[in-house]
DNA sequence: TCGTATTATTGTAATATAATGATTTTATTA
DNA sequence: TAATAAAATCATTATATTACAATAATACGA
């Protein structure tokens, strides 16, 4: 039962660590999982850096199917949503 | 003791990450990872394309120190030597 | 409904990645 | 040393990523 050809499976695994191989999403990842859900604002709070790159990068990772909002009012509440982005993680970060 | 800028951890291990966040890239080290040490031929075998495509593949894992490689003759045989990407990669192929 | 706070989207420019043919390097053997 | 095999490097083109200011959408409260 070899797994030589499964490049779909590759090309699904690699993108999904493309999604996170960045220092500001790996960073937002991460934080999500330590720390439970948080919101933009909060994530800038941390990250020093201009709200609309934020958003990019969190669309990006939702996009992937990563992370997932929940609205709360005016603001959204960001979760890590995929198993193997937080087996990752938790590998690179143990 | 909080973790909240050390962006350079997060940086190189990003950089990590996007070494392997590529299908072909992500096949080698896996199969690297399962069966040992292999030759670029073997690979090329097994990935059907071009020898420069996969050489210049090898020769990002190489640069960002995931892989190694012994040269036997006039053959070079690879092998995984990061831990990091070894933790990721079982993580996300158990 | 007007103003405000929060988040997303757009437009754009700079930079990085990727693929591949052609060429070169390295080591072996006839 | 010439021919060959294996692997790396180069040059080029196409495509993707990244950052950020400006603008838009969304939800709430006065």
């Amino acid at each position: 039962m070899e797994h030589v050809n499964d490049f779909e499976t590759l090309t699904s695994k690699a993108e999904l660590l493309k999604a996170i191989a960045h220092p500001v999403r790996l960073c937002i990842v991460r934080r999500l999982l330590e720390q439970g859900e948080c919101n933009v604002n909060k994530m800038q709070d941390c990250l020093k850096i201009p709200q609309s790159t934020i958003s990019q990068h969190l669309g990006k990772l939702r996009d992937t199917g990563i992370i997932k909002g929940n609205r709360q009012g005016v603001e959204i509440f960001y979760q890590v949503v995929n198993e193997d982005v937080q087996k990752v993680v938790k590998a690179l970060f143990p």
